[in-house]
DNA sequence: ATGATAATGATAATCATTATCAATAAGGAA
DNA sequence: TTCCTTATTGATAATGATTATCATTATCAT
């Protein structure tokens, strides 16, 4: 990555921040670079990590903080894998779903419009009234499907 | 609950315990018995607290350990929530999802089938290797509507 | 009934996350 | 630009959940 587009996504939200009236700090310009800049869940000791190795100085706890407020603004969003749930990644915009790939443990998404129909016939049958839905693919991405025939 | 189906489900779990050469113990078969007889997504400590209610000391340990061999032989399955992902429920057996009220904590199963045509389009489009999904809805469930509107 | 050993549970250790608070730095106002 | 208010930082401590340790206890095959 670390093209245009996410450099974009950067600016994107660190504006929206600014708007939400926090100040723009190192730490949180650091975080957000970052998360705006992969295709893969980070958790905040990744990020920390990360962060570390590119960056200046900077505090596990302002990892967590800045998380918060990216979320609290539907920025990034937390992804629930089997191994845990505590791994963020930018928020989806629209109608779309998770696809992991369980090799390199990339994130893809896709559009899931299809599934109306199973929601009505499950509100019918059960009784509840639906409000939210969880749908996510776990699979071989196609770059990694290569590498294992290669 | 506590009905004759979720007293045989204790039994058979236990028996599959037996046979896989772990000992049955006071412990074991009480978290047993309340996870068998539940609908509620339970962590380690929800467990602890009711079996101190209902039974004799118990500890802790106990209780995580014997959730992770449930969870080993498929018997119980980890729920994932907004709130934690801590917490279990009886394993569905064939090819069911979850339906979780947001108002009483709830858990009940649905019938994905018609999933497939889905699946198939993702394939194509993304090029990824579709191994698992998870498919989850939350809403309101018939009788808290009920009580919503009483 | 007996004994080998699996299992328990009190305790301590670990890990992730949250709370505290003095020092620092952002950014609006002069 | 400089100053000043105050949001933010980050070192530290506290918390909460889970795992590791190990002497004691209890299961169950014999």
């Amino acid at each position: 990555m670390n093209d245009p587009a996410s450099q974009s996504r950067a600016q994107e939200w660190l504006k929206c921040l600014k708007s939400s009236g926090y100040r723009l700090t190192a730490p949180r310009r650091c975080v957000v670079e970052i998360l705006a800049d992969t295709d893969r869940a980070l958790n905040a000791t990744q990020i920390y990590d990360l962060a570390r190795q590119h960056h200046t100085s900077i505090g596990l706890m302002s990892v967590y903080r800045t998380l918060d407020k990216l979320e609290q603004l539907d920025l990034i969003q937390r992804v629930h894998q089997p191994g845990g749930c505590h791994a963020y990644i930018a928020a989806f915009s629209g109608h779309q779903h998770l696809l992991l790939c369980q090799e390199c443990s990339r994130i893809d998404f896709f559009e899931g419009d299809r599934l109306d129909s199973l929601f009505d016939r499950v509100e019918g049958d059960s009784g509840y009234d639906i409000r939210e839905h969880w749908l996510q693919l776990f699979g071989i991405c196609a770059e990694c499907k290569q590498k294992q025939i290669g």
